[in-house]
Parts: structure tokens; sequence; C-alpha cells
DNA sequence: TCGTAATCGAGACGGTACGTCCGGTCTTCCC
DNA sequence: GGGAAGACCGGACGTACCGTCTCGATTACGA
């Protein structure tokens, strides 16, 4: 597991550790504001323009306190993009059709990766070259909340009658996500136009059963 | 800055050009090698880690032969992965069922993205953050093939009756390419287990007329 | 309040200083580890094919140390030749006579000059053209020891009786390192014949007092 | 006239050559346009910021030319300088009195290294270093028109009795140009101050009988 | 209340790569 | 063949950044 600071690894540190808990203890308050500057520079910059030396000045923290709490640039960005990540879709609206809870649920999704491409794209596929349990805690920080927001939607149609029993939504976290952000990857524009699509398309087809 | 290429200003190249055609001509077969010499380093140690030099050195070309050609590193590459984009799946076997030549369309183009994740995942995004019509190109070049690939398959499946009239391949080829990049990204294998979760789970529920 | 900077604390400081004394300080022992590496490779290779990465190389340092200090080449040649010029003629022996005396000296200054001319002679006219203050500082650091050897030639010399009172020993300072340069810069050999020379032809008419 | 071109080192060139003299003749108007431009930019720049390329700029050549006629930019420096060698002093006006004969000498020669100071003086040395030859040639050149001069001087001043017989000007000629250029490198001014200094203190003495 | 041991901002340090420029050579086309 | 134009390799230039270090100045905690 590379990617830990040492905090991380610090656990339980009984009383008996050799020299006790000495000298003046980590700022939390510089740890964020290191953070948030790097997260700044990543949108505006991206990944390989951006300079610690610059998330140090624009935090106003020396590099000495970044390097101590962080390996490098890499892990430094996998650490910012980490905390980025937990607040995602959220909120699932009924809109009383699978078609447009799906829609809702789409143009969320699509807007909040829209605010990521600038440099995000790269810093990410930079952290994930570091640090490669990055890749999978990406993942997973990511679907699940996914999977709630369309486990709940899913539920709903089968109440209303829109859908059988026994639909798994999986396939839509796992395809929807991907089709999108490939198309972002390729510099083509996340629209309304595309989310109607995806989910006309691609989406709805994944789960109404098959006349077979 | 002089860092325009001649090429660069010529625009029309009638009679009235500028400055005419003097001096020694730029040498195409230097224009290869430094090429290839950017890939190969790509994918052995990737776009952070290669440097101009480096290329330089191993095409036995001068730093200057590249910086006269292109504007920085992130142009090189894109231009190192235009070259190598044009060859891809080819060929569809008919194995005598559309699950079996989707099967194995698909772990030809797995094993071609397996071969490529080394370096040439970020090299792709920086060439696409760099060169915003690269994303686009890459993506018309790679989707063509596919979709000849495709139609034949589901051409093929319509002569057997496996499926119906009027079924649009596209679909395919916008959803398989990105679950499997997406998969790789977050450093999961691309398996042949995962090529038959693909096929079964996502490919041909596409496909398949739907009870609506 | 956590947060302040030493500097917000600072109050009145000594009306001068720009901004408070921060952050490591610069290293002595590297800045002479560069002049003596930079001074090494001059008489070695002389002062066009000295390059600034050989010195930096040599000293153990690396370039932003030496441009953190210096301007260019042209500026740390200055300041290296600065250091070397400080030792000098040294000490006059006293052989019993006047020309004994001067031959002696011229010897010493010979001996001294030819060991510079490999390439501090082209050094020092770039120094020169770089820093224009150096020339001036050159003459002034040389002249003065060689006026009190030379004065102390004179005075035994009067004190002997070869010489009258109100002889004045500038002169020679002023001809003799001139004469000897101009003939090491023109490739012509420094050696005992040309001490004699100097000291027969050129140094002893400038004394003696004439028959006017 | 006689420079000392490239030329004249073919000897010979019989009929009997390998395959005789075919091909375009050289274009000595080039060679000409070429050391005007190099002596042109090395007033201006000095020896270290002229280039080849910005030569052959001005001079409206390629750079081709220039390295067919000579080896390379010290060498190209030299020929150009001996061409500005050959006009000097040239002739010396009859004031009436040694004293006047000399300070009108001199003061014509201060005029001439005074717009030489630029950058002539660097290239001068770099140039004697690149070609030792060229250091004694130098001297000759401009050893032998002064000492034409100094003795037509020496020989009206005995006519007219300031001086006795057996008077050799060769004193003068060693000492008085490296008094000069020994100050002028040094960053002090030739002026009349100075002409009168030279003429009174060092060149007199050197010629008056000595009462030994 | 002090000393100790850590943290903090600042910035020098050795390295490495950058992108530019120059020295010399070679190539193409025109004379 | 000479000449102008300019591409080519090699290598130095001066800049910027990385990750480490050394300062002096703050803090907490333990003696």
């Amino acid at each position: 597991m590379a990617g830990l600071s040492p905090a991380d690894t610090e656990g339980e540190e009984g009383a008996g550790s050799p020299h006790g808990r000495v000298g003046r203890p980590r700022d939390d308050e510089r740890e964020e504001a290191i953070l948030d500057a790097a997260l700044e520079l990543l949108t505006e910059i991206g990944y390989d323009r951006m300079s610690i030396g610059a998330v140090a000045a624009r935090a106003r923290a020396s590099k000495a306190t970044i390097y101590r709490r962080w390996q490098g640039k890499a892990e430094l960005v996998a650490a910012a993009m980490r905390r980025r990540v937990d607040q995602d879709v959220a909120d699932a609206p009924d809109t009383g059709s699978l078609r447009g809870d799906l829609l809702a649920v789409v143009e969320l999704m699509l807007t909040y990766m829209a605010g990521v491409d600038g440099g995000l794209v790269s810093g990410m596929a930079a952290a994930i070259r570091s640090d490669p349990g990055f890749g999978r805690l990406l993942e997973a920080r990511l679907h699940e909340p996914k999977m709630q927001v369309l486990s709940a939607v899913v539920a709903r149609a089968q109440a209303r009658g829109e859908l059988g029993p026994g639909v798994d939504p999986s396939a839509l976290v796992e395809v929807g996500p991907a089709v999108a952000g490939f198309r972002l990857m390729h510099g083509r524009p996340l629209d309304a136009a595309f989310a109607e699509h995806l989910v006309d398309t691609i989406l709805i087809p994944l789960l109404v059963p098959r006349s077979r």
C-alpha cells in the first residue's frame, strides 16, 4: 500500500512507544489548505503544469510541510482527489417514471463529470498510475452511492410495474459512467442530447426484460 | 519564441509562397525514427518519465530536430500515438454463433487494450489534453474498423436467425470499449471472465429485441 | 492566532533590510568550491571551452547554485579571477645590486604570468569586458604589492648609492607588467633572456638619472 | 593586397592537378563581405556573442561559404582582424621638436586603439589563442610601420641635436603600445593627459642618453 | 517553568529535464 | 564545381521543478 501518508499507518499508538508523543503536533488545518490548493491548481492548469511549489505557495505552506505528509506529487494528487470523490450524486428525485428518474440521475452525473474535465482527467490517470490501489478505491467510492441511487430508482420502477422482479441495476453503474467518461475523454460534450441517448439507447435496453 | 516551424506558416502552397522552397528539405526518415523512439519509450516507462532527450538519443536525433517539428512533449506523443492507432481489430472469425463471434471480437480487443496499458494510458490522457482534436480523431479512427467488424457479426447473426432485422451495432461500439477502458483505468484485469461478463450481461442484452 | 508568519511579528527592523532574513542561508563553502573549480578549468582548457556544467560537476554543485550567485559565465570567471589576484609577488630578495634585485623581481613576475597564460588570458579579457569595474580592480590589486616590492628595491639601491634621491618606482610598475603581458599575448616566451632585456633596456633606463 | 588568405596556401596550381580547375571559381567579393560583416559584429557585440550565423546573415552569405574558407570562428576572426591591422599610424608630422613629434605619434596611436576597445580586445585574445602564429604576425605587422615612423622621428631629433647618435627607437615600439594597451585593458581612458604622461615619463627617458 | 522535540515558513541545495541557440556538417536546388 | 538556404547532430545555455536539507521561529508536552 504505497500511497498512504504516515499518519494513516500510525494506528493505535500505545503509551509504550519509544519516546512518547512529544513535540509540536501536526496542524490539520494545513493539510486541508494544501489539498484545497492542489485541487484548485489541478482543475485550473492540469497535472503536468501543476508544481508542488505552486501548491505550497497557494496554501501559504512550505514544500517541506507537503513532503512531510505525502511521498510526492502523485500521492498528493491522489489524496486531493479522494476528498473530492466523497461528495457525489446523493439524491434521486422521483419523477414518476423510470425514464424520468434515469434522465435525472444521468444529468446529475454528467454535470458533475463535465465540471471535472479541466485537468482532473490527466491527474486521475497519473494518480492511478502511481498508486495502483487508488484506481480500485476510486471505483469503490464512486460505485456504492451510485448503486444506492439506482437501486432506489429500479425499486420505484418495479413498484410502478414498469420493471419486473429480478432486475439488477449493477450493469447501469458499470456502463453509464464508462460511456460518459469515454465520451468526455474523446473531447465530445456531455449535453442533454447525450443524456437522452444514453438513457434510451443504452440504459433502458439493459434493464427491460428480453422477449426471449 | 520561434516555435513555429515553416510548415506551420505555409498555408496556401501556390506560386506565391513567401520564400520559395529552398534549402535542405526535412528528412521524413528522421520523423519516423523519432516517433518510433517516442512510442517505445512511452510503453516502456510511461509519459511522465519519458524525456525528450531520451527520445532524441534513442532516435539518434538532436533535440532541435524534434522541436523543429513539434511544439513539445505532448504534441510529440500525440503524433506518435496517431501512428499506432491505425492498426486495429482487423479480422472477425465466424464461430457459428452470435455469442461466439462477440466473444472472439471482445477478446481480441481486450488483448490489444491490455497491451496498451503500460504507459500509453497516461500518454493518451496528456495527448488528448494538449490536442483537443486528437480525442475526436482517436475515436474516429478506432470507431470505424470496429463498426465494420461488428456489422459483419450482426449480419451473420441475422442470417442465422439469431437476430431480427433493424438491429444497430453502433451501441456495441459505444459501450464495449468504454466499459473495458474504464475497467482498465481502474486497475482491474481484462481477463476472459470479464470478456464473458461483457458479452453476456451487456452486449447481447443491447442487441436482442426487447418486449416494449 | 496560529497562522502568523514570522514576518508579522517583526515590527521595526533595521531601516535598510528589505525583507527579514529567512530561509536557509547560502553556504559560503559552496561558493569557494565553485570558484576553485572554475579557476582550475579556466587554466586547463580556457574560457571558451569551459562550460558552467563542467564547473558545477567539478565542484559537486548544481548549475542552479551557480546561477543563483552569478549572472553567467563571464561574471563567474570574473569572481574566480578576483580570488586569484590576491596572492602575488610577495617577497623581494636582497641580491646586493639594483640590477640583481630587479632581475629577481622580474623573473618572479614572469614565472607567475607564464603560469597564467593557459586559458586565463582569454578569461581575463572576457571578465573585463563583462565587468567594467573588474579591470580597475584588477589593476589596483596587482599594482599595490608590486609598488611595495619595487619601492623597497629602489630604497635599497639608494642606500647603496646606485640611485640618487627622488626616484619614483611607479613607472616600473606601469611598464614592466605591460611589456611582459603584451609579449605573452603575442605568443612569445617570457624567458630569462627577455627578463634581462626588460631590466637592462627598459627598466634601468627609466630609473637612472638623466645627464641632462 | 597580400592578405594571407587560405588561397595563398594553395601554392602553384599547375595544369597537372588531378582534375584541373573545374567548376565555378570562388567569389572574392564574398570573402570581403564576410570579413567586413565579421569585423562589424565583433566591434558591436564582441567575440562570444558573435555567431557565425549572424555573420553569414549580415554578409548575405551561407554558413557553408564561410566554413569553406576558414576552419572556424577563431580563424574567421583572425582573418578579419588581419585586414584591419594593415591601415595604421601611416604619417608622422614634423612638429619641430622631439617631444612634439612623439606626442603627435602617440595621440594618433591612442585614437586608433581607443576605437578598438569595443569587442576587438576579446576577439584578439581568442584569435591569438586559436592561432599561435597570429600573435607573432600581429606584432610584426604592427611593429614595422611604427618602427618606420619612430625611426624618422628619432632621425629628425638627431638632426636637430636633441638626441645623440646610436639611439635605438625599438624600445619605444616595445613599450608604448604595451603600456597603452594594458591601460585600455584595465578600463582606463586613453586621453591627452595619458599621452603626455607616456611621452614625458616613459618614452623620452628611454631615449635620452644616460649618465652611466 | 522550563527544556525537549516536534512542526512551521522560507529558501538553498544537488539533480534532472526543459526548450533555445550555436558550431560545424551535409543536402538540395540554382547558377 | 560555387553559392544561398536551411536541416541535421551534438552539446552548452539559462530556467524551472523535484525532493532534501538547513535555518530560525513557534508550539505542545513532560519534567
